[in-house]
DNA sequence: TTGAAAGCGATACCAT
DNA sequence: ATGGTATCGCTTTCAA
């Protein structure tokens, strides 16, 4: 009861079954299935019943090296689990299947060698474009190793597309579409130092993450502008995860670092960090202020509600496969980069005491490891 | 600069133009590329030179008709920005790529016509499964056409995978990775039953929604087992959004129903149903206690930390694509049921005044539209 | 309106 | 060890 008729277990019908079937011949099932040529009635009819019987769908891989495939598009990412991935990719998937694009997915867990693997089957696919989602680690080698896969797609007609990335050399042909992410870094951190805050414990990413440093920079940025010489001891490095956010901040305050505020470099470290620092007895904002950044739906539900920046994540990808997919010969490499903005809630304060001099309105100069579990 | 020196742009380099350059046959080049044929040292360099001077890689269309393509599963969501769906679809993505699968994914946003229409194509790709993922509105018509698909895609040697969703009608060709949905809402409104609680508002999903019909039965087969009468105005209906749970208790606050607890379908309900119980002035659990399901990451950094139901689903992607891919001939429909269980901490207490009759103790007679915004 | 035959890009069997 | 040729499943001239 779970088998058709015909065409046995395993063995998918081809065309040709279906012309036996109908008694005509292969072209005019084509001609009938794709449509668009004048075919008898009947003979159509006999046709569309074989189809049915047979259950047929003609095999997409033979219509794609005939030159009717669906085309298809490629994405590449860290890990679907963050937030921000997660938006980015979804803006991805939903512009291209608009477009009529099949989307093929690829997470790397931050292996390069896989991303770069990926990519060549990519290329063996046909892909009209590969859009990589997210930072990497900027390194000379990366940067060789894209320019020449950017190369490959580039001659093979098809495009390597770089999204919430930098870009890369000038003259790669390459579609990158970026946010401002130092900006949104710097307006950020002035946020803070507005506030009062000379001292704000910078929980940052890898070493080399394309995002980190960008972040970093914003945070630099803005010490500078107010002319506040950033401390080297508050920029600590670790990953984009919820732990990392929690171990760090336990560290910091068991080390007696001295802080009023913390930016983590993202809204995942923040809800680590807020955990932390509740758990040490501290109270955000009233002993600690805290900003996060990316604006992911739940830091609303924190407690406090975060002070973070938002990315337009979800356009991001929109446009990515948008423009990669809608350019121009005119304008081969485009560069988009969209804009951030701050949006306050409720986990900056301005620092206590401000105008006294040092101990006692500092984090660190208190029972450092207090409360901690 | 960015040009190779051969090979047209648009125009990918084939078999033989490889062949042509490299003064050798196709066969040959076939066979080089193949590795597993003897090749003479000096052939096999030429071949290797001529493919690098034209940048090339076999259209693995061509080679997947001609029968030694890389396999491909696929897999359909509703949205993977829903953290639950996010952790399967990295399930299902990791160990598809273990296994040397490409993943072709689709978003449906809870369209079922786009569902089908999506798995239609991936028969076309002759994809060797597809895996839908999470839960969905269960009607007659669903079932129906389902079973259908289920059929087709078995006749052709592929697979359909149920992941997070309840099996069809026994005897349909179909692999179920399912967790214990009903058990999970069982404990854990059993568990706020144990705390004194009586009134347990619920906040459900979509009326026909697989997910929130199997957490709503056990809400209610909790109650029954403790013999307690639930009463309907408490089980609402709605979706699985933050907004939807911050909606909802708002509403219910303001139309002053009354309730010493309250079990959302999702955290992310919970999360932003917690949000609405703070705006209210309310403090959780003090004045109300919260639970929500899913366990997902966060919830650990709310305040204060959910009590939730942890589910596998990561395990549960993993499985099913291990599952579908490595059925054996003899175990034709299998059905996997994951366990869960109730994860708790610290946003449940025990009812206060247990002992009064009723007034003061509850949400609703206090001043219901009180703090809110 | 329909069929036969020539691709499309690669593999594999059969010779040599 | 290497080349010719059939084949995979489908589309598309080219004839009829």
């Amino acid at each position: 009861m779970t088998r058709k008729s015909s065409g046995d277990l395993g063995s998918r019908s081809t065309i040709r079954d279906v012309a036996a079937r109908a008694g005509v011949s292969a072209s005019t099932v084509s001609r009938v299935l794709g449509g668009e040529y004048p075919v008898s009635t009947s003979t159509r009819t006999r046709v569309m019943r074989a189809v049915r019987e047979l259950d047929y769908v003609a095999d997409a891989r033979a219509k794609a090296i005939a030159g009717v495939g669906t085309p298809t598009l490629a994405f590449v990412l860290d890990d679907i689990t963050g937030p921000s991935f997660a938006l980015m990719a979804h803006g991805v998937e939903r512009e291209a299947t608009r477009l009529g694009h099949l989307c093929l997915v690829c997470s790397t867990d931050g292996d390069t060698e896989h991303e770069l693997e990926f990519i060549e089957t990519m290329r063996a696919q046909r892909a009209a474009a590969v859009i990589l989602v997210g930072g990497t680690a900027d390194t000379a080698e990366y940067r060789g190793r894209m320019a020449r896969i950017a190369d490959s797609l580039a001659s093979a007609g098809s495009r390597l597309v770089l999204c919430g990335r930098p870009p890369l050399d000038p003259g790669t042909p390459v579609t990158v579409i970026e946010y401002d992410n130092e900006s949104g870094a710097y307006a950020l951190c002035a946020h803070l130092l507005s506030q009062g805050h000379r001292r704000v414990l910078f929980l940052g990413g890898k070493p080399h993450h394309t995002t980190a440093q960008a972040r970093e920079r914003g945070y630099l940025a803005a010490h500078r502008a107010r002319g506040v010489e950033p401390d080297p001891e508050l920029c600590l490095t670790g990953d984009f995860t919820r732990d990392s956010g929690h171990r760090r901040i336990h560290q910091a305050l068991k080390q007696g670092l001295e802080f009023t505020a913390v930016m983590a470099s993202t809204d995942m470290v923040a809800a680590g960090a807020l955990t932390a620092l509740h758990e040490a007895g501290l109270n955000v904002p009233d002993d600690v202020s805290l900003v996060g950044y990316d604006d992911i739906p739940f830091v609303r539900d924190l407690h406090p509600p975060l002070t973070t920046v938002h990315v337009p994540y979800e356009e991001l990808g929109r446009l990515a496969v948008r423009t990669a997919l809608g350019r121009t010969p005119d304008a081969p490499n485009e560069h988009l980069l969209l804009g951030t903005h701050v949006v306050v809630r409720d986990s900056v304060a301005a620092v206590r005491g401000q105008l006294l001099p040092d101990a006692n309105t500092r984090v660190g100069s208190q029972d450092p490891a207090g409360g901690l579990t």
